[in-house]
DNA sequence: GTCTATAACGTGATAGAC
DNA sequence: GTCTATCACGTTATAGAC
């Protein structure tokens, strides 16, 4: 790995946790450039306007996504199981610092997004509703995920609520999303 | 009504609308000034900085939602006709322009807050929650409701996916919030 | 690739005339 | 109460040296 991938990484790295502590429009330049040790215009050298290195982070986080459910899209598996690590993902993101999710993030700064960061948004939402709504299908069909209503209204609800509780964990703290997480295992027939 | 109040209102009406589409850091004096054809001092002469302004703001939104539910929170009543309203609530200002509602977006925004806008937003939703726990409650009580778990962290969880489905909708569109509200109503028993 | 220096702009906020 | 004028500051972004 070169120099120069590194620093685009370790700016990556440090955007990602500022926006998802603050919002596209709730870091600057500065931000980033601080806490790497290196000045304004370095960062400006990787990502020459900002909605380049939103794109860039929409993009990586999507590209993770993309990832850990790609097998289950390709060849499908334990509905259950996949259900269960989106639930702790949740909750692991919320304990390393990001206290709103990515989606919910985007979805609330909405306005301010340059055209091009919109569309990954816009992308990300449609994978992660196309990923759920499967999983929630192929559960209930195999019989390890009991709701009702069609599969693709549910994973909206699922994804709703998901964000949503970890908003009001601004408030209700830790504990509050743990027990809204609960209540969604729930819902869904996973605690039987 | 003074003319003073009523400029004083009229600020309040637009940065309540501006709040609600961009967010607390998303709106400026001048935002406020030039549609009421007003400059940007005006506004500072009622408001004499942005927390001022932030801080009225949710006052006000807290009181309308004090007076909506006072009383239920005093006499009781049908719990089910007030969870439909809460619903219809969240639908009508999502209508009215309003994509994100007010909690959702100081939760999203929370870490640009000053402190005394901060503590406006705790007690909105302590509020929230403390009447819809006991809507569900009674609810369930009567009859009219029906769900597993505890009403408090059920509370916690309509308001999470209330605000979550208002924000999903950026991607959904109001066919997404609707599906999500039915579900919602679905959950809670309301459909039968 | 990273630096210094600077431009161009928007923001919250204040002083003082009317 | 509202105005004009102005300030200090932070922001994104660019030019050019090293």
């Amino acid at each position: 790995m070169t120099a120069t991938t590194d620093t685009r990484e370790r700016i990556l790295d440090t955007a990602e946790r500022l926006f998802q502590q603050r919002g596209y429009t709730g870091f600057s330049y500065k931000d980033i450039a601080g806490p790497l040790g290196i000045r304004n215009a370095a960062v400006h050298y990787h990502f020459p306007c900002k909605a380049d290195l939103g794109q860039a982070l929409i993009e990586r986080y999507r590209e993770l996504l993309r990832e850990r459910t790609r097998e289950f899209m390709e060849h499908g598996g334990d509905a259950r199981a996949q259900l269960e690590g989106y639930l702790a993902f949740t909750l692991a993101e919320f304990d390393s610092g990001a206290p709103i999710c990515t989606g919910g993030m985007l979805a609330a700064g909405y306005e301010h997004l340059p055209e091009p960061v919109r569309d990954c948004a816009c992308r990300l939402h449609s994978e992660l509703h196309a990923w759920l709504t499967k999983v929630l299908r192929v559960g209930r069909e195999q019989g390890s995920l009991t709701y009702d209503g069609d599969p693709s209204d549910r994973a909206l609800m699922l994804i709703a609520a998901a964000q949503g509780a970890r908003q009001v964990a601004r408030y209700g703290g830790r504990e509050s999303l743990v027990h809204a997480l609960e209540l969604i295992r729930r819902d869904l027939g996973m605690t039987s």
